[in-house]
DNA sequence: CGTTAAACGAGACGGTACGTCTGGTCTTTCC
DNA sequence: GGAAAGACCAGACGTACCGTCTCGTTTAACG
C-alpha cells in the first residue's frame, strides 16, 4: 500500500532546502543537467523526501520558480491614467528582465518544463499567469473607462498581442530585446485595437 | 585522437534508416522517452554509427524534422492580390495543423529541441524559418507594391505579431485553435500596421 | 567523491545469486564469453550492484569459486599410518577430478583468471592454497613422526613434486590423467624424497 | 562465399609487420589489452588484413612467438658426459630466464593463449614443445647409454618432474627462482629415477 | 514524560540509457 | 585482385540516475 504522506508531519526545513537547491542547480547547471539525485544531495536530504513530496523533477523546478514568485502579491500595474505611458514602462521593464543573463538559464528552465508537460501547462495557467494576467486585465479595463481603449476590446487577446511577440523573439532569440522594441510592441498594439 | 570520420565514405542507407527511426519513434512514444538506444535499435544500426554524425539526441532529431520540410522547396504563398484574403488562407490552414493532434508530440518535441539547444535554435533560424519567412515576406512585397501594405512596414515585425499570438496560444494551450482565431490574427495584424 | 559503499547493508541474496550465476554462465560458455552484462542479467541483479561490490570480472568468478571452496573447513586427509597408500587414495581422487569432463572449463577459467592477475594471484595462494597446503603438510608431518619420511624434508618441495606434473600435465594436455599416473606420482615423488 | 585467399599472393612485408607490432604491444601493454584493432594500427596495416590469414588474436600472438623461436634449430643440450652438471647447467639457465622481468609479460602471455584456446594448446605441443622436448631426450638417451640413467626410464615422465614444479612455481608465483632452486630441481629428480 | 507513528538522512537495490570501445564484417579506393 | 583505410553492425564496457525499498534516527503529537 502506498501510503499517502502527512503533511502536518512535514519538515519546513526539508522543503525549503529542495527548492533552494532546485534553484542553484538550474542556475549553475542549465535544466537538462539537473538531476533529482543531484538536488537530494546539495540540500542534504533523502531522495525520498522528494519523491514523497513531488511527482517528478518538472513539478520541483515549478514549485521552486512558483515560490520565488510568490512573495509579490499586489501586483498591481502602474496607473497614471496615461495607458500607453503605463504600458510603455511596464514592457520595458519586462523586455529588461528577459534581456538579463541571469534570468536566462533558470527562466528557460521553467519554460521548458511548462511546455513538455500539460500537467504544468495547466498549473502554469491557474497559478502564475491568471492572477498575472487578471491584474493586467484590471488596469485595461480602467483604461476602457477612461474612453482610452473601446469597451468591447478582447482583453485577452489585447494581452496575446502585447506579450506573445516578446515571448517568443526571447524563446527563440529571433531578434534584440530593446527598450525601442517595447515602445513598438505597445504603439503596434494600441493600433490594433484601436476602433 | 578522436579521428573526424570521411563523408564520402557516409552510408545513405544508414542515414536515412536512423532519421525514419526517429521519426517514428517520437510518434510513438513522444520526445523525452526517445532514446539513442532505441533508435539504433529499430533502425538496425550500430549506436556508434549515430554517434559518428550527430552530436547528440536533439541533433539527430532536428534533423530528421529538417528532412521533412526540406522537400517543399517551392514554398510560395498564394497570390490573389487580395492580401487580407491570401493571408487569411495561410493562417487557417496553419491554425488547423496546430490543431491537428498527430502533429502535436512530433512539432512539440521538435520545439523542445529547439527551446533548450542554442546551437539547435541558430539552426532552425538559419535552415527552416529563414528560408520560410523570406516566402512571407515575398508576399507581403507583392502587397506593398499593390498598395495594400505601407512602403515603410517593418516586416519582421509584421509576421511576428501575425504569428507569435498563435504560436504562444499553442505552446501553453491557453485558448482554442479555430478558423475564427485564424482570422482575428489577420484582421487584428493588418489593423496594427495600417497607415 | 567515489563514495564507498556499505557493507552491513549488502543484500546477501544479490550477492548468491551473482555467484550463482557467474558460476552456471562460466559452465555453459566458458571464461572469455562471460560478460559482466551476463552475470547481472542472469543474477536478475543491476550491474551496478557488481560493480559496488566487485573491482573486476575476475574478483566475481574468483569469488564465485572460492564460496565453493570454502564449504569444505573440516580438508584433512586421510590418516591410515601408510603414507604411500594414503597419498595414492588421495592422488588418484585429484587425478580423477581433473580428468572429469564437467569440472574442465570453470576450473580452467578460474586458473587463467589466477594465472593473468598478480593480485588475484596472491589472494589464490593465501585464501584458498595456503589452507589446503597446510593439511597436506599436516599428513606429511605425521608421516614424519611416523619413520615413513625423512624429518629434514621440505615439504613445500615435495608437495610441489607430487602435484606440478599433474596440473602441468592437465593445463598443457601433454598427456592421459589416469590411476596408473596417480600411482606413478606417488612412487616417484616417494622415492625422490627417500634418504 | 567466404573466399579463400590465395597464399601465393600474400605480403610478406605485412606478415612481418602484424608480428613485430604484436610482439610489441605484448610487451608493452601485456596480452589483456592488446586488440587486433592496436596491432593493425600499430604494424600499418588494415585489420581485414589479419583477420584474412588468422582466425583470432590468439592465433596472431602465437605466431609471433613462434616466429621468435623459430630461428634456434640446432637446439642440442650440452653432453660434457656428466649428465648432473649438464642438466644443473640447463637448469639454471632455464630458472634465470624465467626469474628476468623482461620475460615476464610476453611469456606469460603467451602461455595464457595456449592454455585458453585448445587448438593453440595442440599447436604448441607439435610446433614449439615437440623438438625442443626430442632434443632433450636425445640428451637422456645419451646418459642412459652412459649407464647414468636407468634404461627403462620413461623419458617424458622424467622431464615432467624435472621441469613441472619449475613451471608451476613460476606460473603462480608460489616460490623463489634461484639457483639453488635450479640445483635442487635436478638433485631431486636423478634420486626421483635411481634404480 | 514516555510511547509511538511517521517523516527523515542515507544509501543499496533492479533497471535503463548513456557515450565509449573493441570485435569482426563489408565497402570503397588505390596500386 | 590484394591491401590500406575506415565505416558498418553488434554488443560489452563502466557510469549516472531513475524510482523503489529498506535501514536506523530524529521529531512531534498523543496518552
Amino acid at each position: 500500500m502506498p501510503r499517502t504522506p502527512n503533511p502536518a508531519l512535514r519538515s519546513e526545513r526539508s522543503r525549503q532546502a529542495i527548492l533552494d537547491a532546485a534553484r542553484a542547480l538550474i542556475s549553475e547547471l542549465g535544466y537538462a543537467k539537473v538531476s533529482i539525485e543531484a538536488i537530494a544531495a546539495r540540500a542534504g536530504v533523502g531522495k525520498q523526501t522528494i519523491y514523497r513530496w513531488w511527482p517528478s523533477k518538472g513539478a520541483v523546478i515549478f514549485d521552486a520558480f512558483l515560490a520565488l514568485s510568490d512573495q509579490g502579491d499586489g501586483m498591481a500595474l502602474p496607473d497614471t491614467g496615461d495607458l500607453e505611458a503605463d504600458l510603455k514602462t511596464v514592457m520595458r521593464a519586462t523586455v529588461a528582465e528577459f534581456a538579463d543573463p541571469a534570468f536566462e538559464a533558470p527562466v528557460r528552465a521553467f519554460n521548458l518544463e511548462i511546455i513538455a508537460d500539460p500537467a504544468l501547462t495547466a498549473q502554469y495557467r491557474e497559478k502564475l499567469a491568471a492572477p498575472v494576467d487578471e491584474a493586467k486585465k484590471d488596469r485595461l479595463r480602467s483604461a476602457q473607462q477612461a474612453g482610452q481603449l473601446p469597451l468591447d476590446t478582447d482583453l485577452d487577446l489585447f494581452l496575446e498581442f502585447l506579450y506573445a511577440p516578446l515571448y517568443q523573439r526571447w524563446l527563440l532569440s529571433t531578434g534584440p530585446l530593446t527598450p525601442e522594441y517595447a515602445d513598438a510592441l505597445v504603439d503596434i498594439t494600441l493600433q490594433a485595437f484601436r476602433p
